[in-house]
DNA sequence: CATGACGGTATCATTTCCGATACTATGGGC
DNA sequence: GCCCATAGTATCGGAAATGATACCGTCATG
C-alpha cells in the first residue's frame, strides 16, 4: 500500500536516501513516529493528535509502520477494546532522522494560511 | 504539483516534521538533493545518475525544488543548451536532513531483489 | 432496549502521481 | 539537406494514495 519498495538498486549511492524516505513517507507517518517517540499511545490518543486524519488512514499508516518493523501493536483483550502503539528498537533508531526533519522544519519551513491575510507567514513555534 | 502544502496547522507539534517531509518527498527529490550536495550538475548529468527517471519527471522534480528555493537553475544562452543546477543556501541547509536519511538507510535499510532468490537481502554498501 | 466507547472494516469516489511516448528549437558538422 | 546534441514540452493513460461514508461487535450504563 505504501509507495513501491525499491525493486532495483537503481539510484546507486543516493539510493539509501530514497529507501529511507520511502519508509517514512506517507502523509502521516512522520508525525506518528514523532509522537510515538514521546511514548506509547492508544489508537484514539493518536487520532486526537492528528485531527485531520481519517480512521481509515490512521489504521493503514499504523499497519504499514508495524509491517516495516517500526511500531509494536499491543491488543488488550478488553471491552471496549484497548490497543497500544509503541516504537520498536528499529523505530527508535529513526529518532535522528525524525529529529533532523523536525529541526529543519522549525528553522526553515513556514506554513501558509489559506484563509485571508495571504501575506502572513507564521514562524514555527511550539 | 508536489503534495499539497500544509494549508492548515493541523498537526500541532509534529507539524514541522510533516512539513519538511513534504518538501523533500517526491520519488526523486531526495536523491537529487543528495547528488547536488556534491556539486553543481547539468541536466543530463543528473539523468545519468538516475537511470530510471524519465525526462519528464526529472524536469518536474527540479522545477519543484527550484520553486521551493532549494536549487538554482542557471541557463546558458548557448546551443546546444546548457543548464546547470546547484544548491542554494537553503538547499544546503538540508544537508543534515539528507545525511540523516542516508546514514539510516546505510545502516538499516535493505533492498529487495525482485528477481529470483527471494530470500536474499543484500546489505547496503557503496 | 437504546446508546455510547473503542478500534476497527468495507466500499466507493476522487485526487495525485508517475510512466510512456511523441514532439520542439537551434546551431554545428557531414 | 540531414542528423546530432541538449534540454526541454505536450498529451494520454494507468496505478496508487487518500478521502468520505457507512457498518460491525461487545459490554456497561441509563
Amino acid at each position: 500500500m505504501p509507495r513501491i519498495r525499491h525493486k532495483q538498486l537503481d539510484c546507486s549511492p543516493g539510493c539509501a536516501v530514497e529507501a529511507t524516505l520511502e519508509l517514512i513517507d506517507g502523509k502521516w507517518k512522520g508525525v506518528i513516529l514523532f509522537h510515538l517517540l514521546q511514548g506509547t499511545l492508544r489508537f484514539n490518543a493518536i487520532r486526537k493528535l492528528l485531527p485531520n486524519v481519517t480512521q481509515r488512514m490512521l489504521t493503514a499508516q499504523l499497519r504499514e509502520l508495524e509491517q516495516d518493523g517500526f511500531v509494536l501493536r499491543t491488543v488488550y483483550a478488553e471491552v471496549p477494546p484497548k490497543v497500544e502503539y509503541s516504537l520498536t528498537e528499529r523505530g527508535r533508531s529513526l529518532e535522528p532522522v525524525i529529529m533532523a526533519l523536525k529541526h529543519w522544519g522549525d528553522a526553515h519551513a513556514y506554513f501558509e494560511k489559506k484563509t485571508a491575510s495571504p501575506e502572513v507567514f507564521a514562524a514555527v513555534a511550539e
